[in-house]
DNA sequence: AACTTTTTTTAGTCTACCCTAAAAATATTT
DNA sequence: AAATATTTTTAGGGTAGACTAAAAAAAGTT
């Protein structure tokens, strides 16, 4: 595994590649690079059963190749939690860094680093981090940042940080609690949220990355 | 610059090539690749100037080949102190992902993480990390490790992490107390110390690292 | 000084990437 | 259905890095 083919794994599982095809056209965006070098790269993830091919149509990833775009993902989202929490890196700075790093990390250090960062189940972006074997967690509660408009939920769980806990309790935001999202501004802005009893809520954009809930139909 | 280059710099440099000529032989032990193999490195460096090369003789680092030798030292060692104090790495083990990280490191990440680590002066080896310009920070202490039988010396500074504090204190090691070394037990056994009254103490090898000294004639 | 051994360099290959230009296959338009 | 446009593949090259085998240079020995 070099870090060229991890990266090209990486693409094809962004573009959809564990249940549809992905064309070489596809990629050539994503990559930046030829089409001749998409072809080429193609032929050796082919090689070594990573991916399936349909000639001229595209590619998708075997179970093996899934694994292992899933521990990829992994090492990734564990040094983003790292740059973000650790380091204090802005969320847009965390990606490049963590780009680099993954395919410079043994298993033991991305074992070390995710028992040194609390075991962490999401990246600061709210995305699921893989587990070890490259399966992914089953995760019965859904970030607030990924919820629509109109949802109905139960708060779940809640990201521990002091600050943050104590601008839950100021919000009156408690675990099982139910809520409607009634607004979410674009760019960003807060999410409107009404309890059962009618009083309304702006919960931030940042915060909502911190809150899990569980979706009520 | 690309990591096999890298790693060819450092190697120079390990093997005495700020002020030595490096011959290839060493070069070829020391990288585990073949005598072609490094004189092609050779020529590469050549025609970057990042060293200077008597045929037949050797290579030796120009200035401007030291400045980069340096700052990946300064990369490798504060991603050692990170291993070691933060995910709890054994000193044995720090080397081998230092050496991965190293390559994969922006001066934005390493800044962070030095500022994070609080500015380290030395690696858990007792080897100074060098300034984020390449140059070397003058130390006019030096880590007890470093130290001979026979030397007699000044307590300068010491790690100041809780538990190592309170065992010094038990030792009776204060800063600016003057001892001679009368014994080094071998394979990392302790240090046997004197004080000026005849006072006996006992320092264990790994406490060495965190003491540092000035040496007195 | 001539022979032998060691070290370095050159010559010729190989793999992993990447590229451009042209050919082949598929899709789209008329 | 034929012509055109798009996408993919093939063909041919380039660079970085590594190799083995052979030639050349230097060092060591008799």
């Amino acid at each position: 595994m070099t870090p060229n083919k991890e990266d090209f794994i990486k693409a094809i599982h962004e573009l959809g590649g564990q249940d549809t095809v992905v064309t070489n056209k596809e990629l050539v965006r994503s990559l930046s690079i030829s089409a001749a070098s998409v072809t080429e790269m193609n032929n050796r993830l082919l090689k070594e059963e990573l991916i399936t091919h349909l000639p001229y149509q595209g590619v998708q990833l075997t179970e093996k190749g899934l694994l292992i775009a899933n521990q990829l993902i992994r090492k990734h989202r564990i040094w983003e939690v790292f740059l973000a929490e650790k380091l204090g890196y802005d969320w847009n700075e965390v990606h490049a860094d963590a780009d680099l790093l993954e395919h410079a990390s043994s298993d033991f250090l991305i074992e070390r680093l995710n028992i040194f960062l609390g075991e962490p189940t999401f990246d600061p972006h709210g995305g699921v981090i893989p587990n070890k074997d490259g399966t992914i967690p089953e995760i019965h509660s859904t970030p607030l940042i990924e919820c629509q408009t109109g949802d109905r939920f139960k708060i779940k769980e809640v990201d521990d940080q002091e600050d943050f806990l104590e601008y839950l309790l100021y919000k009156k935001v408690k675990l099982g609690k139910e809520y409607t999202i009634s607004d979410i501004e674009p760019y960003d802005g807060p999410f409107t949220l009404e309890a059962l009893n009618g009083e309304r809520t702006l919960i931030g954009h940042k915060a909502a990355f911190k809150i899990l809930v569980e979706l009520l139909n």
